[in-house]
RNA sequence: GCCCUUGUAGCUCAGUGGAUAGAGCAUCCGCCUCCUAAGCGGAGGGUCGCAGGUUCGAUUCCUGCCAAGGGCGCCA
């Protein structure tokens, strides 16, 4: 999301050696002195920023810049004589290998080779380190995603959630922040009496009596396990016959297949309103035992959930009870500040925070007429907590049906705080799958852990990270699953896979690397293959920054698969074990160490392995 | 009706105020006596939804229109 939630790109990033950043101010620097005399010898004072950047094309040099053509309109003179201008005024540099004026009037700069052979030495010291900032500087972040709501299964757009979520973790830890990584447990409200009361009538069928779920109940399998061990530990405590359960209910209405939307909400309004009846009615008749239910039925969902999550590589510093806030008085709390600072009044029975006047399109309900506190309530006393306890930046991921959601948590933020930007949202468009439905109410969806199972983890969050997250995405599942060349994470590992066999060819010859010496052969690497892959290697940091900045892991996706197509290319055309020229062999050793030490660092923020075998 | 997002190759999707708009899959043609062929090279394939505007320059920014998805609860 654009806006207030901005995290403020204030600290400029300083990689640790001499590399691509570096690089650029240099250029920038002689560009500005360039500018200064051109300036002076025409006599205009207005100048332009210097828009200068990586070129997309390697005949276009290494940078490029539009300064010329920027500077054509205000100096009344054609671009191309503007760029000559300035390459003559341009201070002579080691770093630079040539300029070149091209094109409309860019000026192109073809750096030294000794400019990019650098990076390598760089990583080979740094190691894991290279490209990372873990200095927790830039600030402290709570990211709170996933949150499923612990009444079934993860479904595949849990699963994108938790893949994003996760990595951008990793990206913001490793790009300066201090990151706290938090799941919103979701275990009050009405959700949890309709999963307790679908447990307890699949309990009821284990001791058998003849029940019929209802029809917007939780009707999946899922719930027969929890059933039984309910069935285990207790016997027949909870027993009561079906018709004792069933007496005097309002019945359920069904509409039919060509129903008006008159008729489908009111049979929507009989199913709820039977369910709503079957709640108390469980509750009336399991007294104490209730609470039983419920607890058990929500720690095995729970289990469930975090034994994927475990299995999906994904892990978090706290798990947030939604009732333990309420039973340990943070909800009230909250409540009373903003009855202090007037901000809430009370209308129709129910309880309003004036949201209103923060943004939000209309004043929203805190407390229900029947006085129960909304979800809203509930998920505004945690945000305050998480403020509370000393994290001034949230950030939420959350599923794109939420949106309408972010005006009423962020006004709610601002009134208490005084602050729009404490909150930054980002919303996960929706997963579709290639091929079935999805809907915890079926009965029958694919899960998240059937996907771990089936294409196993690495493919699985690789699939994810694929695309960008605020797109729509169309989960191949039979894609994901396959363990062909079809299959994109491959790709990328079997860059690093192959790299790892070549050191155990050169081991397995009784050969020898040292990376300190290596460090003074890599002149050596000049062709075209060794170009392209020197420049990536540099850019590594600022893909980590950027991605960042711009909360996209997906972006060091297309950074890695890159870099493996390089390295694939560089491959099939060289041997890197050159027998005849150690030298040689020593610095193209030295290259592909540095980049499967890159491919290494970059998968790990990704949450995916790099095999050494494959 | 109002708000948000999206529209780029046959399919799934990247990308950008600049030079000839890219990748994977699919189709076709090549490459293993040699470090892993889960690889590489090449070919075909496009009105960047439509129309205006801003700009030296727009697929990118702005407006309108068309189309798709989502949101507009005292649900969670």
């Amino acid at each position: 999301m654009r806006g207030s939630g901005k995290i403020p790109r204030s600290a400029v990033f300083r990689p640790p050696a001499a590399n691509i950043l570096p690089m650029k101010e240099h250029l920038q620097e002689l560009l500005a002195s360039a500018l200064e005399r051109v300036l002076a010898d025409a006599g205009a004072q207005q100048a332009p920023a210097i828009q200068l950047d990586p070129t997309k094309d390697r005949k276009f040099g290494d940078f490029q810049t539009n300064l010329a053509l920027q500077l054509a309109k205000p100096l009344g003179r054609p671009p191309r004589a503007v760029a000559e201008a300035l390459v003559r005024a341009l201070p002579p540099s080691p770093r630079v290998a040539r300029v070149e004026i091209a094109g409309p009037g860019f000026i192109n700069f073809f750096l030294a080779d000794a400019a990019f052979q650098s990076v390598v030495a760089d990583i080979l010291d740094l190691g894991e380190r290279y490209g990372r900032d873990d200095s927790g500087g830039k600030g402290r972040i709570l990211i709170e995603f996933v949150s499923a709501n612990p009444t079934g299964p993860m479904h595949v757009g849990h699963g994108r959630g938790a893949a994003y979520g996760d990595s951008l973790a990793n990206l913001l830890a490793a790009t300066g922040w201090t990151v706290w990584r938090e799941y919103y447990i979701n275990d009050a409200g009405r959700q949890v009496d309709v999963l307790t009361v679908s447990v307890w009538l699949r309990y009821l069928e284990c001791c058998g009596e003849p029940v019929t779920m209802p029809r917007r109940g939780y009707p999946g399998d899922y719930l027969k396990a929890s059933a039984q061990r309910l069935f285990d530990a207790h016997g027949r405590a909870f027993h009561v016959p079906a018709a004792r359960v069933r007496e005097g209910l309002p019945e359920e209405s069904v509409a039919p297949d060509d129903a008006s939307e008159a008729q489908l909400a009111a049979a929507k309004a009989s199913q709820e309103a039977h369910l709503d009846a079957l709640i108390a009615r469980a509750r009336a008749l399991l007294g104490v035992h209730y609470a039983t239910v419920q607890r058990l039925a929500l720690d095995d969902q729970l289990a469930a959930i975090k034994s994927t999550l475990d299995a999906f590589n994904v892990r978090f510093d706290q798990w947030t009870s939604e009732k333990a806030l309420v039973d340990g008085g943070f909800v009230a709390r909250a409540l009373a500040r903003l009855k202090e600072k007037g901000l809430t009044y009370e209308k129709d029975g129910a309880l309003w925070m004036r949201t209103q006047a923060f943004g939000d399109e209309k004043d929203r309900v805190l407390i229900k007429a029947d006085g129960t506190a909304t979800y809203y309530c509930n998920d505004l006393a945690y945000h305050i907590d998480k403020l509370d306890r000393g994290w001034p930046l949230l950030l939420d991921v959350w599923g794109a049906d939420h949106h309408g959601y972010i005006a009423r948590v962020r006004a709610a933020i601002e009134a208490l705080t005084g602050r729009k930007d404490a909150l930054n949202v980002q919303l996960i468009q929706f997963v579709t799958l290639s091929s079935g439905r999805m809907g915890k109410r079926s009965g029958n969806f694919v899960t998240l852990q059937d996907l771990i199972d089936e294409a196993g983890t690495d493919a699985t969050r690789f699939f994810y990270l694929t695309r960008s997250h605020d797109q729509h995405l169309e989960f191949d599942i039979d894609l994901a699953r396959s363990q062909s060349t079809d299959n994109p994470v491959y790709y990328v590992q079997y860059a690093h896979a192959r790299i790892c066999s070549v050191f155990q060819q050169l081991a397995d010859k009784g050969g020898h690397w040292d990376a300190q010496a290596a460090k003074l052969t890599l002149h050596r690497l000049t062709n075209t293959h060794e170009k392209a892959l020197l420049t990536l290697l540099g850019r590594y940091p600022e893909t980590l920054q950027r991605a960042a900045a711009s909360y996209a892991p997906h972006t060091l996706v297309f950074f890695l698969k890159d870099l493996a197509e390089a390295l694939h290319g560089y491959y099939n055309v060289h041997r890197f074990l050159v027998e005849d020229d150690p030298e040689l062999q020593s610095a193209r050793l030295a290259l592909i160490r540095a980049t499967a030490q890159v491919i290494r660092n970059g998968l790990r923020i990704l949450g995916v392995s790099a095999p050494e075998k494959m």
